[in-house]
DNA sequence: GGCGCGCCACAACCACAGGTTGTGTCAGTA
DNA sequence: TACTGACACAACCTGTGGTTGTGGCGCGCC
């Protein structure tokens, strides 16, 4: 199916004849009437009745008709998604199953007018900065590890998400119908999370977690998806593992899973948002304005940071 | 926007390199590679980086593959709304503002799966009842005024709806605060319904109500639109209208109108599906069962019908 | 009723979009 | 260092899709 001769059939019937069509497309009459020829010949229908004194749709043009609009639509969608200077607000987050892309779902309910693109750069705070520096992105969500006078001049920065954790057990784990659990308590249970690469901002906090708890937590073995991960632990007496930055979203609720909250300290990984100060997209006001009434209330519990927090 | 080229960008991104899109479009790889290269250069962006090991996709690639997909999806929905052999159930329904096309909407509400195309002829049964059984349609909604033995052979109809009546009228009307109106009481006020233009089923069916019940329907005047008509008849002591098959949906509620259900006996205007016993479509089934099921039950208020209802 | 007018279709022609084959380049690998 | 796999570039050819020119066909107007 060709764009041109849909985008054709739409301005004939808006027009009501071919030759206002073609002027309106600033192409021939003829022009016009092969491609509106060809497009019923692809389709297979007549989209048109001819008369002496113009032309008429069909059953099957009209019912073309709406569909083809619909197309144009997309197409323009399309178009806008990616053309340099009027895209939609293009935002990074560094995975679809963590709370910044629940965060940007919930925007994007409360303002479906204002188009939103989310991607993943999959790439580390300093290469997404770089890309929200070079223009690449909009924004993007990251815990900022570097002290704010390090970072580029143009680069703005505010911790918009406060990511709370919770030890993910099976119901034949020690800790299984616990209410809450403290950080000290965990230094003697086993705490699996594979497939944390070290050197990336997460296996960073854990480290540092782990170290101001003198907590165990263990990164071997494969990585098969959450799916074979939850399955492991729910079967398992031992295994535990910890919910929040990773896992905290999209539950199966196929396995008879524990989640206790850890408190006393409440360890926080801190998540900001991350913009270029003179980006002159209007959604990106939108958006913090948005993060800004949902940031969470400041609770009374005791949390934990980590150092650069 | 070609496309083909969308497709091929598609394919390659499912394919992870381009000589295997190629394969999979029956086309060489050097073609693929001019029509992603063309694409590029149309969009404006680049949309794969190329390494020697295959290619993946930059950051404007991402962001366009949802809107690609979505736009090959829109494709297919025009394509199969028309193809014939294949193509989505199509209703014919005499005005997107009467009853039908409210109950279509239902359908479509509870069987969002099943493809609906709802049109307008723009015809009387006769003509409808053509259109069905030579399969430009699938389904009409009309009133069927005549006898099921002179109806042709392969045609069925079910009545499936009574549409009532009530009498709108403005604030200062005699029957303002009314709380039901009998036909024998309305003879006594000026009923207007403009451009209802004779020899229509629907004149036919007002005609047959005010002989039966001495009532005046005056039907002069322009037809300025329903707009016009409602705020005539706020303003106005003495016009007003039967509100039923016309312009029961819909409403703005700018106006102060009053809605005075006519009872004792309740006029009704019986509308039935007409299809073709022999259309194979399994969606005609979906529908025929729901409205079935959809049946206003038999309530035990007097009604009139008309003399072939 | 014949004639002109308005509108669309068909025919001939031409340009170039888009396909193919053949070859070049480049990075990782044996 | 040569080989392999993957994409790009070049030359060539076919056919899509544009233009101009012309014909057919209702409708309204003398």
């Amino acid at each position: 199916m060709n764009l041109d001769a849909v985008r054709t059939f739409v301005a004939a019937v808006d027009a009501g004849q071919f030759q206002d069509a073609a002027a309106a497309l600033s192409i021939t009459q003829q022009a016009v009437s092969k491609r509106i020829a060809a497009l019923e010949k692809d389709l297979g229908v007549r989209l048109f009745t001819r008369t002496a004194r113009g032309t008429h749709l069909t059953v099957d043009g009209q019912t073309f008709l709406p569909h083809a609009r619909e197309l144009l639509r997309a197409e323009a969608r399309a178009d806008a998604s990616v053309r340099p200077g009027r895209r939609a607000l293009r935002v990074d987050v560094h995975s679809r199953r963590t709370a910044p892309a629940v965060l940007l779902q919930d925007f994007h309910r409360v303002h479906p007018r204002i188009e939103l693109d989310v991607v993943t750069l999959d790439a580390d705070v300093h290469a997404a900065m770089a890309a929200v520096e070079a223009g690449t992105v909009d924004a993007t969500f990251h815990a900022v590890t570097v002290a704010a006078r390090h970072l580029p001049a143009a680069i703005r920065t505010t911790r918009v998400i406060d990511e709370h954790h919770e030890l993910l057990v099976g119901p034949r784990h020690a800790l299984a119908n616990a209410r809450t659990v403290t950080p000290a308590q965990l230094a003697e249970h086993r705490i699996w999370m594979p497939g944390m690469a070290p050197g990336t901002e997460w296996a960073d906090y854990y480290d540092e977690l782990a170290a101001a708890f003198g907590l165990t937590i263990d990164r071997v073995g494969p990585v098969f998806g959450n799916e074979a991960l939850l399955a492991e632990i729910a079967d398992s007496a031992e295994l535990a593992t910890l919910a929040g930055v990773r896992t905290r979203y999209l539950w199966p609720d196929s396995y008879d899973l524990r989640r206790v909250p850890v408190r006393d300290p409440a360890p926080i990984y801190p998540m900001s948002l991350i913009w270029r100060d003179d980006n002159p997209h209007p959604a990106l006001r939108a958006l913090r304005d948005y993060l800004n009434s949902r940031r969470t209330q400041a609770s009374d519990i005791e949390v934990w940071l980590p150092p650069w927090g």
